[in-house]
DNA sequence: CGCGGGTTTGATGATGCTCAAGCCCGGTGG
DNA sequence: CCACCGGGCTTGAGCATCATCAAACCCGCG
């Protein structure tokens, strides 16, 4: 159950048993069926999800009604409202399962406690948001210089394993365009091939 | 020439006359010409500038040769590749001045320097790094959800400021849009008023 | 005065949306 | 076992938005 986030942990930080053990004991694992909801808007988001296994995705419904994938998460990935964690302010998102899902959870306090104890992990945060500003602007480029064609290919290669696991409607919502036009995207490609 | 700075340190926390003067020292302060680099695309960004006056904007070129706006800053503000100086990788984007402009040099070895020895500048910096990521992530939610002009029209609310420092193709390549556009959609919007 | 930039305007075309219908396929009930 | 239903994907036609190319305009400045 911990073996993953074990391996995560150590890509960017040394880790010895014992501290890992200690870190452990933060975490709340737990299944989740498909279609459950982990935060909905105007909640506080109050923990950081480690993802072991299945799908979850992030998303908001705009002032017209439509929804916008922010992103998705499958195993080795975190989920979270930072915005809202960080601010403690009430979330503009939702985030729910797409499948049936294994997760470990971090509240917050005990995210302080665990960095308390484990200051090293101080370090591992800072990284891991870090990771997530880069991601945010990268994405910010490619809506502003890419075609549809372009982000969605960009898209295969970014996130391979998600290509399966996600339906293609939601994968759209993620790219901002249409199931309809994804569809004759994906048509074009096959021409192509 | 650091009255603005302090304002803008006091807005977050709350500092001694002593710890400002101190916090001082760690700053370079510059005046810069219409059109010069700060930083250009390969380079490392090796510190954070403060704008006291004037105006200084961030951008990128893609593979195709187009110009894209990702910030712009005027007074009060910061402006840096945080990418690149979190992660002191090569940069992707550049950065130069607009007009003639008084700015705020923070170097890394100072920044770093001034947080041991002026810890609670720390929580300061978090902030500023969250404010950073907050506003990415609009921006990410308003490129997939609003048309041009609705973007305009935010980005007069938010920016109004900027309005009359800034030439209007540039704030056509901030929207991802032709300044043909925005010239179009500046006309409807007058004959609406 | 004439040059050069930024902006505006016009015509045309590409991209992606909307609305609507059809298709495919797995699940359910008769 | 088959008919039917429903969700997701595909396809088509028409339309809105925005880009491109090109020309005109405006205005400050040498």
């Amino acid at each position: 159950m911990f073996d993953l986030l074990r391996k995560h942990i150590e890509k960017r930080i040394s880790i010895s048993n014992k501290e890992f053990k200690h870190c452990c004991s933060f975490f709340v694992p737990r299944k989740l069926r498909k279609n459950q909801f982990l935060l909905q808007q105007g909640e506080i988001c109050k923990r950081l999800t480690f993802v072991n296994s299945g799908c979850l995705r992030e998303y908001t419904v705009d002032h017209k009604g439509n929804v916008h994938i922010i992103q998705f998460a499958i195993n080795d990935w975190w989920i979270a409202d930072m915005i809202s964690y960080l601010s403690i302010s009430p979330s503009t998102q939702y985030i729910d399962t797409l499948q049936t899902s294994e997760v470990l959870m971090l509240e917050r306090e005990s995210r302080e406690k665990m960095m308390q104890e484990i200051p090293k992990l101080e370090r591992f945060f800072r990284i891991l948001l870090e990771k997530k500003y880069i991601a945010s602007v990268k994405r910010i480029n490619d809506s502003l210089s890419a075609t549809a064609e372009e982000r969605y290919l960009s898209f295969l290669q970014t996130y391979p394993a998600l290509v399966e696991q996600v339906p293609q409607h939601d994968i759209a919502s993620y790219l901002g365009i249409t199931p309809q036009s994804l569809s004759r995207i994906r048509k074009e490609l096959s021409k192509k091939h």
